[in-house]
DNA sequence: TTTTTATAGTTGTATATACAAGTGTTGTGT
DNA sequence: ACACAACACTTGTATATACAACTATAAAAA
């Protein structure tokens, strides 16, 4: 389905407007994917992305700005996002003793065994898309993303 | 910018995810970029774009469910939306009589006013990301993301 | 030492989104 | 004609996001 008949666009569209919306809409049905992936478990997909960046610090505790730094949404409140994880008891939040000002947060073995469950199903999810084009067309597809957004000139 | 360097991960990722990542990370840029344009004039992105699928319909009116299934974000409020734009006088909203379920919806001329305006900031933004690639690769851009989210098998 | 500036995080508020339930209207089957 | 299902849209509610203001702590400057 092309980008013209998803949007049942009439006009003809110029190849940088597509891919804009090639791009956005794309992201929707990703995430609409996996937000359905994460329902079971109660976890949207930004609350995913912090545990996933916590077990990623092998048991050394994250402050909210490393969090934040990692996260592909920049703009997210990690405050909340983590306030969520510890109600349902995934992560803990200690001040840390060192700096008052920052926030010591650690993933639980219960979130380390949520994540455990997840690993194979976020791995399929990400080759469901993945297995539609070839290895060759995957590696061009990454190539040609960052290339689109790093802006060179000005 | 890779993608691994966005999310300073450390540890090595197959293509799979990393595409995944880069689509929506490659998204939120766009975006930000996006409601940036807009905010001048106080409207969001899907303000935006319900804005300009009724420019599209050339005076006819349209349904709620034309608007909807003509957003990116197939999710949208619609209603709600409409009411936003229908306070700054962007649209007219009225009971078809017809078929008194539905709703027509049509831009006023300050929506169409305001759409001229930004038409070439929109086109602007649209190239200011499609520049950093050539016209092939946008092509190839383009080809790939329909491919990649088409799921042929299962 | 006191003031100022910078850093780290939290909270408030307004808006947006997701999802389900609700309302009114039209079409269909009996 | 009547009941019932389907349709088109709206509303309620809970959650998420965006952005700015705020608090507390630490570092730097005067």
């Amino acid at each position: 389905m092309t980008i013209e008949e998803v949007i049942k666009s009439t006009v003809k569209m110029d190849n940088a407007k597509k891919v804009i919306l090639n791009i956005m809409y794309t992201q929707n049905v990703i995430n609409d994917n996996f937000s359905e992936l994460m329902k079971p478990y109660d976890l949207s997909g930004e609350q995913y992305n912090v545990l996933r960046i916590l077990r990623g610090q092998k048991g050394k505790p994250a402050n909210m700005c490393v969090i934040q730094e990692r996260m592909l949404a920049k703009t997210s409140n990690t405050t909340r996002l983590v306030d969520k994880l510890l109600l349902k008891d995934l992560v803990t939040r200690n001040v840390c003793s060192d700096n008052r000002r920052k926030i010591e947060v650690l993933i639980t073995q219960k979130g380390l065994d949520i994540l455990k469950e997840l690993d194979p199903k976020v791995d399929q999810h990400e080759h469901f898309f993945a297995k539609n084009i070839s290895p060759e067309e995957l590696e061009l597809l990454n190539y040609l993303l960052e290339k689109y957004r790093t802006n060179t000139n000005n």
